[in-house]
DNA sequence: GTCTATAAATTGATAGAC
DNA sequence: GTCTATCAATTTATAGAC
């Protein structure tokens, strides 16, 4: 489907990267228009061209982790048969980027947080939200392809990615990297490997 | 300690709550002075002989959130014999304020994840990250109560505090009281009765 | 101590030349 | 499509009368 990037499209992206870098170092709030424009070497002026307001920019952003969440769900399906060793390599994920997470939190649960408050911008917070129920169920989905029912496969999925989530708040607040590692390493130690007879290699390849 | 409030005490105590119910409510950066003026019933220009910058109120904020969760911890040391079952309370704590918080989140964890992206405003980051760290020390004292070693309380006392924070987190983001109800309550199902031959009724008092 | 202006700074957004 | 200049609104903070 993505095509090879037209001249222009390269301009949008290169402040869609710097937006989303800069949304996940300062939150939405702190981040002007003018910091935007700043790290992706744009004029503030031309920053309207390709968005036509911050919000716009902020959905642009969220929209591109969700398009990438959904692709490393679908790189799980299709790389990694158990879906018990699916699930620990979503609880580990955050170690790739460790540094990043312990100074600037987790870049989906912080802005699903900071969003929510924005009262009247209630389209944005409900597009961040989005991001949260994705992982929640993916994950679900390998409760229960694990042989859960779909109730306790839900419950459960609640709980690991709030676990998750919580993991990355709090090393972020302590700002460790030693907490992230520790914490996430024995999080996924206490992933069962089925449920009772868990009917393995059963979903693949849908995000 | 505390002495009956002096009449100007009150106009503060005023503006103390109002500030304290915006930040939860919309967060530091949406709160604008005027809002916790006109919530206090207070004008605009009086706020500022209260508190001299906003920064200055947030902190006041933080403080009073500090003091009232070492009251709890206080109260809970003395009047709950079992550390098993001060941790169960503590876990099902936020079922008391469930629809506050299902549609705010945690008033502590929101405001450190919040103000962590101040980056000029570091003091204040600091300031609420005490919120958490008060949490994970009160925990680890009783896991410590329940004869974990040092480490081991610390790490199940880091877990306990991010699970019940990513809780709070999940079940907000769905805006969902069943959601917060049901894993607390799963999450306190899975409190150990104790370590090994665990020596209760050791840490009363101390918060 | 209280309150009404109003200053000063920031920032999202636009106009309009090129 | 690009960029400079600027508007308009918001908001922290202060001045100064009472």
């Amino acid at each position: 489907m993505p095509v090879a990037p037209y001249r222009s499209d390269e301009k949008r992206e290169s402040l869609l990267r710097a937006a989303t870098d800069l949304l996940h170092e300062q939150g939405f709030a702190t981040t002007t228009l003018a910091d935007v424009a700043g790290r992706a070497n744009v004029p503030l002026g031309n920053v309207y061209y390709y968005y036509k307001t911050k919000d716009a920019l902020a959905h642009a952003v969220i929209d591109a982790h969700l398009s990438a969440l959904k692709e490393r769900f679908t790189s799980w399906n299709d790389g990694i048969a158990e879906p018990h060793e699916r699930l620990r390599r979503y609880i580990v994920a955050p170690l790739d980027t460790s540094d990043r997470i312990a100074q600037f939190g987790c870049p989906h649960g912080s802005l699903c947080q900071e969003l929510e408050k924005l009262g009247r911008r209630a389209p944005l917070a409900r597009a961040a939200a989005r991001l949260l129920t994705a992982y929640i169920e993916w994950v679900s989905q390998q409760f229960l392809a694990m042989g859960e029912s779909p109730a306790e496969a839900r419950a459960r999925a609640s709980d690991l990615v709030a676990a998750v989530q919580g993991t990355m708040l709090v090393a972020h607040t302590l700002r460790s990297r030693d907490v992230l590692s520790a914490q996430l390493k024995r999080l996924a130690n206490t992933l069962p490997r089925s449920a009772r007879s868990a009917s393995v290699h059963q979903v693949r390849s849908r995000a």
